[in-house]
DNA sequence: TAAAACCTTCGAGCATACTCTAACGCAAGA
DNA sequence: TCTTGCGTTAGAGTATGCTCGAAGGTTTTA
């Protein structure tokens, strides 16, 4: 599958495949005429990293998992991911702070709105 | 107050404090010669900024609402913090689900290395 | 076969949010 | 008083993550 496809599968754009690309993360195949060509297995990974990425990972993070999966090092793996969850757990509790804070400080000015 | 204190005070380097004064965020006093001083109501509202910050408004979001506060437009206020109450919620979701795929990849990892 | 649409590379440019440097003035302690 | 430390400014530099432009080759379609 060409780079226009790929990206339209990932919602990830050409410009940023290419990124993608020059970080390591993916190594398409290239054509006779040096097009790339996107596996299934690309996709699948980019899909992955896109999801890592959206959950507030780093690109710089995103290497080291990248690296470790293509040593098949599941235990690294598992390192790396779990780390990620216990961020993911932060990042929720912040959020439920951040939700009751806003709520008050919503609160706070309706009553004022209304009296 | 000084600005290293209100530094301390807010948890935002002095760097980070003369730059949202340049963006307008706060604009504190200056002593005969040029040193700024920090009010209470500076610092508390600093400290909302950063809770705002932190739960992913843009500073470009934030002086919108800055400049709303400042006109005493409780209603603009209310439309803006409802706005980003519904981005936290969405938040609150997305991570919801970061969470279950990171698990799941963790659970198919972790049966990788046991058996 | 010719135009339109797609692909390539390389390097530059952009947006956001700081972060620091240089050159200087003021303040407090030994 | 002298040194150390904190403050000031304007403007440059950094980090992250793209995003684009230029110049050119390839593929598809009318």
């Amino acid at each position: 599958m060409k780079i226009s496809q790929a990206s339209e599968e990932t919602g990830l754009s050409a410009y940023t495949l290419r990124y993608y690309e020059k970080l390591g993360f993916i190594e398409p195949t290239k054509d006779s005429t040096g097009y790339r060509n996107y596996s299934y297995d690309d996709l699948e990974l980019l899909n992955w990293i896109a999801c890592l990425k959206k959950s507030g990972m780093t690109l710089d993070s995103i290497k080291r998992y990248v690296q470790v999966e293509r040593y098949s090092d599941s235990a690294a793996q598992v390192e790396l991911l779990d780390m990620h969850l216990e961020k993911l757990f932060q990042q929720q509790e912040d959020i439920k702070h951040y939700i009751e804070v806003t709520q008050n400080k919503l609160r706070t000015l309706r009553s004022n709105i209304d009296h």
